[in-house]
DNA sequence: TTCGCTTTTTGACATTTATCAAAAACCTCC
DNA sequence: GGAGGTTTTTGATAAATGTCAAAAAGCGAA
């Protein structure tokens, strides 16, 4: 399973605790635009994806406000409910068809009881996403939105492929009008 | 020892930790004005603030821009930096004269080895900076100057007391000139 | 291949915030 | 209690991006 190869990067994963993830990791399989995690709903699980493209969306003032993509290889959740179990504040939508590794919140701190070590993966991953995070918000904060622009398509080149303008726009925290724009005069 | 007092929020912590944590956690006192942590300086200390008020700030076209503050029960360090052992892209200094613990980088390391517990502790811990970090994150994006200052002076009043308003400004995301206006027309 | 829907682009104009310069207010320390 | 420094405010103008509306382009299904 992929995600086992992506945690044994962090640490060596025991054959206990492969049994174990194995036994609470649920494969899924959603077509594209399946709805993962509604809006003001709790989000009690945490998505690791093998396959596909997934975005996590904010309304603001009835507007869809892409947060992140994630895609293979990466995990994807509403953060902040999963953590707080507060309802999440934002939406969860599959823009693929996607196949995803699901565990529950419940399954993922006996774990964290049951193997200590996973602690470590837990703890080296939630860095790991602090510091993407800060790198985002830097690039808000400091770069044009051309700047950012460029720097996205550099880095992701295939998202252009996979997601729609508008849902880029968004993400890069500018209107579709003006991205379009600085695409003309590129 | 304050610092111990607020992990013990987190879990129990045993005599033989605690042990430990005093063994390696230095007590330091700066006077206002210090540099912690020099720009394209390696920053291998983590900081928990005692007393005192602290603020990361970048350059952007030779400006000071404030990237946090950090104050009493709070941890600070470049945590970019002090992660992956890259040079900071940050300064840190004290605003104020400040009662630190210090924790170098290869002690906490061993105490994460030694005392599987602590992994919990970063964890945890990391993860509340990270559902912070995102609320900052949304702030900027979706509420306007004038919100983010009636936000801030709301959810830490002391800070204007505390740091200069170029430094809160630049903090928000905003020039000095800009929130000056905002106040005025309050 | 064309109809109908969605996405993207273009245009005109508005809004927010930045920039640069200078004045005013505020400290602090001799 | 002023001199000299720093911080804050004010003014005029510019730049970046948003808003709203409509046209154009793209695309899937019959």
């Amino acid at each position: 399973m992929i995600l086992l190869q992506h945690l044994s990067k962090i640490i060596f994963i025991s054959k206990a605790l492969e049994d174990a993830i194995n036994s609470v990791a649920k494969e899924i399989t959603l077509p594209k635009n399946t709805i993962l995690v509604n809006h003001k709903e709790r989000c009690r699980n945490l998505f690791f994806i093998q396959k596909g493209l997934v975005r996590g969306y904010y309304y603001d003032e009835g507007k869809e406000i892409t947060n992140w993509f994630a895609q293979e290889e990466e995990f994807a959740t509403s953060f902040y409910s999963f953590i707080t179990n507060e309802p999440s504040p934002e939406t969860i939508e599959a823009l693929e068809d996607c196949q995803l590794i699901q565990i529950s919140y419940t399954d993922l701190q006996d774990l964290y009881k049951k193997f200590q070590e996973t602690e470590r993966i837990g703890r080296i991953i939630t860095e790991n996403y602090y510091i993407k995070l800060e790198e985002r918000f830097l690039n808000i904060r400091f770069r044009s939105a051309k700047e950012r622009y460029q720097n996205l398509i550099s880095k992701n080149p295939s998202l252009l492929q996979r997601a729609s303008l508008g849902q880029i726009a968004t993400y890069l925290g500018i209107t579709q009008e003006t991205l379009s724009r600085i695409r003309a005069e590129l």
